[in-house]
DNA sequence: CATGAATGAGGTTTCATTCAT
DNA sequence: TATGAATGAAACCTCATTCAT
């Protein structure tokens, strides 16, 4: 699905080439997922993904530049879902409640993958070498001040609690994380299902701004 | 400090010996913060502590004892602040607000370790040989859930929004790990206060059932 | 042209077989000039080739093997004009002159390659496995002896100076090595014609023994 | 001997440190020798002086360092030796005489490494990466620049042939050269003292200008 | 014959750990 | 205890060679 948007017919070669490579970035991502950078190997990665080390070196000139690939991969799918599936919305707790979806669904897939991603994009920051792409942490912030703009709309309509936006967002989207990471921590357990919704209510009983009058803050 | 709460009198031996072991320690989450695990290595850790990598060796039986020495004395302060600070307060609310001056202070003075001490939590449960030992993980388990009770505690007496107490604290945690994040990535610089204010405020906000008659949710 | 003798018409297909298989020779002595066997690869001289890296094994079974090829074609060509152009010569000193054009003349045309075979015929003889094919070597060892026997005649008619022939081929030799090494130092730019003259005049009026009443010793 | 010039007395760590250092130079020196710098390999060169590879690299920090150290070792030693062995003659014959004499002396020590310095010399030039470091290169220029010096006062005295200062003394490198190449190649054996007597005679032949009168060109 | 992806042995380099001083 | 040179296992990476198409 990487990179495969352009029209033209593919060779068989082609075709095998580009799974390959998925292959590939599949198997790293569940290696690094499990070891993070430093602790993942190339063997490893090559056995996971049933190849010969040098294989990978075919595709990625590095065991960096596989890294990069990888998050980045995952970067653009989680950007452009945002965008899809969450900006889109005009009702702002519409929104937020699609985000929430679309966060955990997300990790129900690279689940193992997250710890590496929040952890890259806080160290990716201040390690000596920058360690992200630059355009990588460009579209978090990005994404971050785009969420913030939804919320600050649901807090002028009144739907949701006042405060400030970015902080809020903030709140958002530590809070998904907080839940992925301790949902993730669970072994390779499917969560609960109540426990996921035990978990969205409760997220969204935060955000909005409590009616007066009224106890129920969701009635679907 | 680590350790050395019997009361007898210490030999000026023993004195600087306890003194050379902190100063390792230090210097050590100074690196590991910086390079993650893997990343760090033990002549970087000597240098930075000015001591020779053989002495680390006569403190620490290996690189995984000393970072666990590391994170297991950051764990012990916080377990031990969060219950001195936290877990005394009677009203929930102050309770809560108590864990937020907490955590804030709290990275203030071990910022870069941070991402490592988080990293480590989530990670530490899936590495192929159990990485934390048992103990930290535990006792971050059952801050987790003493949160909670407090959280629970608030529910009950109509100060917090209704929601799962579990799931609140998930939230609280998660928000509190955003903002350390966000902050810290900010480089060296000390985050303007308003900020941290701004970041209060606004969890507040989302935590405090908002009473019909009463639009002032901080009074101070 | 290397091994192609026979008179038979050669059909379409061994024509074209012929002449991939000199491309490659030709790249391949190249990319050997330029970086010596060991720091070569394969895929550098297919892409010099423009052929595929298995292209190359379809002509020559391994690395050391197209590295022979290349180095005795040059050894074939060079003892081949040794053997035309100096040995035919009856008078010695026109022999000499002869000869110092021949290698001014192959080395311009095989400049970069120079070192390799000068390289090569030295490390040739100590290397674990023996290095150059035993043939190569005793040819080259046959054609210095031969330039000895040449050199002798002229010092019995009294036209060189008076010295062990070996050691005189030696100094020829060496000395044409010396200035192609210099000549091929100064980049890609052609040697000025005078430095040429100038080297030409010098080592002739080394070896020729001066008449003691004739103070032009070339005279053409 | 390299670099021990201070006057300061040394501890017996810094000494043995220094003899190390030295005996992996020396090691170092015959593994590049006998395969060249891509074909020896850090384990040959770590077995050969009796050390593990990695202590090689306590002393130089990559491959390429080592062999810097190494060649750069030998330039500055034959430099120091040309400098005050030949330049300091008075007479230019009898420093031209110094100079058969230092290098057939410097090689019978330095035997293996004198191709790889030759070798090295040329190639350095080329490469894509500019090889050796540009003082070497710049030594070895110099000294040839000052070789033509000394030749010209000779042939001005009319001790030396009428040529062109540089080409001569290109000849009598070049020649020099040879003849170590020549020496080398017949494996481990001493050269038969009777064969350098022969070469040093006929060079010399080759470069004293015959007096008119005098059919003995050397009565020493 | 031509191709070039796949292979994996082998090279360079790093670094946790030991041990004699 | 403190030191830091020595160690060598294990990491990353290269590249000659093979083989299915």
């Amino acid at each position: 699905m990487a990179g495969a948007e352009q029209g033209r017919r593919l060779s068989r070669r082609e075709r095998e080439q580009l799974a390959h490579k998925q292959e590939i970035l599949e198997a790293a991502e569940r290696v690094f997922a499990r070891h993070g950078f430093h602790g993942a190997t190339m063997e490893q990665i090559a056995r996971e993904a049933d190849f010969a080390v040098g294989t990978l070196y075919n595709f990625f000139k590095s065991k960096e530049d596989l890294y990069h690939a990888v998050v980045g991969d995952i970067f653009k799918r989680a950007e452009k879902a945002f965008r899809n599936e969450v900006l889109t919305k005009e009702d702002p707790r519409a929104a937020i409640e699609a985000l929430v979806d679309l966060r955990l669904r997300f990790f129900r897939s690279h689940r193992a993958f997250a710890r590496v991603v929040f952890e890259t994009v806080h160290v990716g920051r201040l390690g000596p070498r920058l360690w992200l792409p630059r355009e990588h942490l460009a579209g978090y912030d990005r994404a971050m001040h785009e969420l913030a703009g939804v919320l600050e709309q649901g807090i002028e309509q009144g739907v949701f609690v006042e405060a400030e936006p970015f902080a809020l967002a903030l709140v958002v989207h530590g809070a998904l994380n907080a839940f992925t990471a301790h949902w993730v921590q669970e072994a390779d357990e499917e969560p609960t299902q109540p426990r996921v919704e035990d978990f969205r209510r409760s997220l969204m009983a935060c955000l909005l701004a409590n009616a007066p009058s009224d106890g129920s803050e969701n009635e679907d």
